[in-house]
DNA sequence: CGGGTTTGACCTGCGC
DNA sequence: GCGCAGGTCAAACCCG
């Protein structure tokens, strides 16, 4: 071997010059004490971080799937341990693979409301999150509360939009225009 | 043995 | 230029 650390892929990259081609990115908060939550998909961990004032690490999957370069990163809140930050990077180019068997998806069927909603089925509630992978402008559920990143949120969503901001938990997942963002 | 996780090294971007 | 923080890689390791 003469290059260390895939060092020629880095050099291509560069020269791909390639600018962040700003992939479609959301993020949903959950209440739980699983770090990974099951959504359906596979996923493969890549790396983890420390954060920065968090004592919680940040941990960083791909989608196994084949072709598939959706990213995601899980962080616990430090201001609530008892929140879950999942943000999504891309969008599947493929369905979800079967079903997981027995009760791995009941993690995430199981985790409470943030904001305590019983009126949805938690089955429809899981299924708006993956519908919101598949269009972009789909930016909400009652179980999850998303925030898609070009998106602006209806007006009825400002409201529990605010709540979350007032609780220093957007900041960093939102662009700078985002109606309603609070200056840093 | 294959697939997933851990972990330290290394790269990039950014602010000073 | 330097240092820091975030993001990614890949070898080593673990486990079914």
């Amino acid at each position: 071997m003469n290059l260390t650390y895939g060092l020629e892929d880095f050099r291509n990259k560069v020269k791909k010059k390639e600018k962040k081609p700003k992939e479609p990115r959301f993020a949903f908060l959950t209440k739980s004490e699983i770090d990974h939550l099951e959504d359906g998909y596979r996923w493969r961990k890549y790396g983890q971080k420390a954060v920065k004032n968090s004592p919680y690490p940040r941990s960083y999957y791909r989608c196994t799937s084949q072709k598939c370069i959706v990213k995601k990163r899980v962080e616990r809140s430090y201001q609530d341990p008892s929140i879950v930050m999942t943000t999504y990077e891309g969008q599947h180019n493929h369905h979800c693979p079967a079903t997981l068997r027995g009760n791995a998806a009941s993690n995430i069927f199981s985790s409470p409301s943030l904001f305590g909603s019983n009126s949805i089925p938690l089955e429809q509630r899981i299924h708006q999150d993956f519908l919101a992978q598949f269009l972009p402008s789909y930016s909400q559920s009652n179980n999850h509360q998303m925030f898609h990143q070009n998106v602006p949120l209806p007006p009825h969503q400002q409201q529990q939009f605010q709540l979350l901001q007032d609780n220093g938990l957007l900041q960093d997942l939102l662009p700078s225009s985002f109606p309603g963002k609070q200056e840093q």
